[in-house]
DNA sequence: GGGGCTTGGTTCAAGTTTGAAACAAACCTA
DNA sequence: TAGGTTTGTTTCAAACTTGAACCAAGCCCC
């Protein structure tokens, strides 16, 4: 079977996504390590954890939240725990399980740092993105991202009916 | 002064943002390990070779046109080089220089593992957008990109005139 | 109620990335 | 042309990521 290569379009498209990716990530991780002293998807794991009730998310859900594997969630939690901002419990209903919370200190340091990260996120991003384009960008990861979470070799929780327990009746606690 | 917060809608821009560009790259990264044995950025390293005249490079230029810092290019054209798959030379007219090359077996294992890797940026990003979806995702990066690139945090070598000279007067050597 | 499969999480080794030195060659400039 | 600065690249240690085991605890079903 003979290759579809990438059109010319979808070529430039492609390069200037590679692009534009890597200097975002880049910005931000840099500005995080400067400001917070943690790389972006540490901080990341703090965000989510400060959403949600109770501000507690089970290792899977985090990592599923996070769109990351359970292996590199638990190294990045044991380090984040070594900081004291985050704690680690085991879940009372489920034995297997352990729960990620965030402590108050952690929540200091995401408040702290709050700022200058949306600034970054500004500064790299949107400040060069017409209100347009904000809304292609949405619809266009949007579409991008829940084909992805879909797929197969990436088995993604919520997608199978009975594996939905994400925040159980009264938040897994 | 009090933080500007992103919109609503810049929020969730945002998210679609991160949770696609992740799995991305992701899908990227795993099929390239899988059937070429080394990570997308290795493959762009080599990508990049294969398209300049004489399939070479200053380690500097080909750091900048991937967008990465030299110490990681160092490690990673040391790993290709250990594989056989780039070779290093030392530049002819400038002698701090060193010079990637592209061997011939680099070009084949690129030409070998060239349609899975089409295929795979085709499956994740381009079949989930319309063609207009493919200029507007061009736009944008490009914007970002050449914003990201100019700014001052990250010198750009070819922004300043007098640094510009990546493929010299016939290809560096 | 004892196998056998699945799920939640961790562990471990190997590989990669980071950022701050270290070095050497090139480029001033007095 | 000696001395100081800049540029090109590498080195090193510490941090992070990967993927393949591994180990419990739940689940199923006869």
């Amino acid at each position: 079977m003979t290759t579809r290569w990438l059109t010319p379009g979808e070529q430039r498209a492609w390069r200037a996504y590679l692009a534009a990716t890597l200097l975002v990530e880049d910005a931000i991780d840099r500005q995080l390590q400067q400001d917070a002293g943690m790389p972006h998807l540490y901080y990341s794991i703090l965000a989510n954890l400060s959403e949600v009730p109770e501000q507690q998310l089970r290792m899977t859900d985090l990592a599923e939240r996070t769109k990351i594997t359970r292996s590199r969630l638990t190294y990045a939690v044991t380090r984040l725990e070594k900081d004291g901002l985050v704690r680690r419990e085991n879940c009372r209903w489920d034995k297997r399980g352990s729960v990620a919370v965030l402590t108050d200190e952690g929540r200091a340091v995401l408040e702290r740092s709050a700022p200058g990260h949306v600034e970054t996120v500004r500064n790299s991003l949107f400040a060069h993105l017409s209100a347009e384009q904000v809304e292609q960008l949405e619809a266009i990861c949007t579409g991008v991202a829940r084909a992805l979470e879909a797929d197969g070799t990436r088995p993604a929780a919520d997608e199978v009916p009975w594996r939905r327990r994400s925040t159980p009746p009264s938040s897994c606690s």
